[in-house]
DNA sequence: CAGGGAGGTTAGCGGTCGTTAACCTGAAGG
DNA sequence: CCTTCAGGTTAACGACCGCTAACCTCCCTG
């Protein structure tokens, strides 16, 4: 994946202001007035860009679940003869580098789930469940004695565990950025393996 | 505390069913009617037993924060001579046994604080602080090579993963209630414990 | 240098929502 | 038997919000 550099087109602008006052605020809380206020534009000046609210919401959730899902797969295919548990460890630096670098989707996540288009929520929840039997496989391979209902237990308990990052504090008072990392990444191994017995 | 018996009254009705709909739509998603609707009066009725749609929320997470806390400090008065390990599964039982048995308060506590007005938000802000000193304490007593911001961010991390119970399935689907509060305590454990080195 | 599309603007419509006003009713108390 | 009051009702108001309509203004291109 090559590092962007170019200035972020409009639509990315809105797509992010929009993510950081939804999670402030909540979908319902916020106008379009403000979106718009927040890239510099009125509110009806949103709709040359998306077709409504409901629109960047959509777009929102989709790429999250994509995003994460994507480099999941791409984290196990990488994987070819490495041990289960640095595969496993990978997965749980993806998640860690997701959580602590946008934290506004992280909260989106798992929060707006409900306002969205039928379609567009089947869409999330299954590319999310397909997510979550990708670390259910893994974790199992790593931890055998783990039935598969415990198993996606532990893992969603674990992704609670990894998104508490938009409460440890502002970003500026966490204690270093790797600290943070390193001290999730430790827990999260570490309830997985107290799961067992 | 007493057991209670007697039926529940208007205003603990009311309060039951506005907990539910704003933890599954959001404060703003859900409209007064509806309620109303859900304990069998309508929308303007609400206004016999509450001032507003915002004294409602704030009575629920100023009462949320308040049990928590409350529950918390009872269980470090009864636990005279006890071992601290023994403190901390008792403050990790305490927490389990609200989260599964209250999931919608649970969502609401640290989703919606946003939506009060600045003095409930201060009081609820002033009880979450104390809880968490509280737990950091007791888990420093325990784990004592944990630094004081280190001990903080892995309570905060583990309250997220105790209250992933709204994302473990319905309440049905639950591999039983036992099993799932003993699988999350052990997670706990093992994630504090691995928070240390 | 015409012209057309991209990307803005403001005005305003239609619907929803929280809240209040005004009224009703059944049960308790003197 | 009359009064009172708790706890409802419906109607309606005012504010807000998402969205559309109509218009404007660059800038690019043939």
């Amino acid at each position: 994946m090559a590092t962007r550099t170019d200035a972020p087109t409009r639509r990315e602008q809105i797509l992010k202001e929009a993510a950081r006052l939804f999670a402030e605020r909540g979908f319902h809380g916020v106008g379009v007035d403000e979106i718009g206020a927040a890239v510099g534009i009125s509110g009806p000046g949103l709709y040359r860009h998306f077709a409504g609210k409901d629109a960047m919401l959509a777009e929102l959730l989709v790429g999250i679940s994509g995003q994460l899902l994507t480099g999941a797969k791409r984290r196990l295919a990488e994987a070819d003869g490495v041990p289960p548990e640095a595969v496993l460890d990978s997965l749980i630096e993806g998640h860690i580098d997701f959580a602590l670098d946008d934290r506004p989707l992280i909260t989106l996540h798992d929060r707006e789930l409900d306002r969205l288009r039928d379609s567009d929520r089947k869409l999330v929840r299954q590319l999310q469940r397909q997510y979550v039997e990708l670390w259910v496989e893994v974790v199992r391979t790593v931890y055998p004695e783990l039935s598969e209902p415990t198993a996606r237990s532990a893992v969603h308990s674990v992704f609670g565990l990894l998104n508490s990052t938009p409460h440890l504090g502002r970003p500026g008072s966490l204690p270093g950025r790797g600290v943070t990392a390193e001290l999730l990444h430790r827990m999260a191994r570490g309830a997985f393996g107290a799961a067992g017995g």
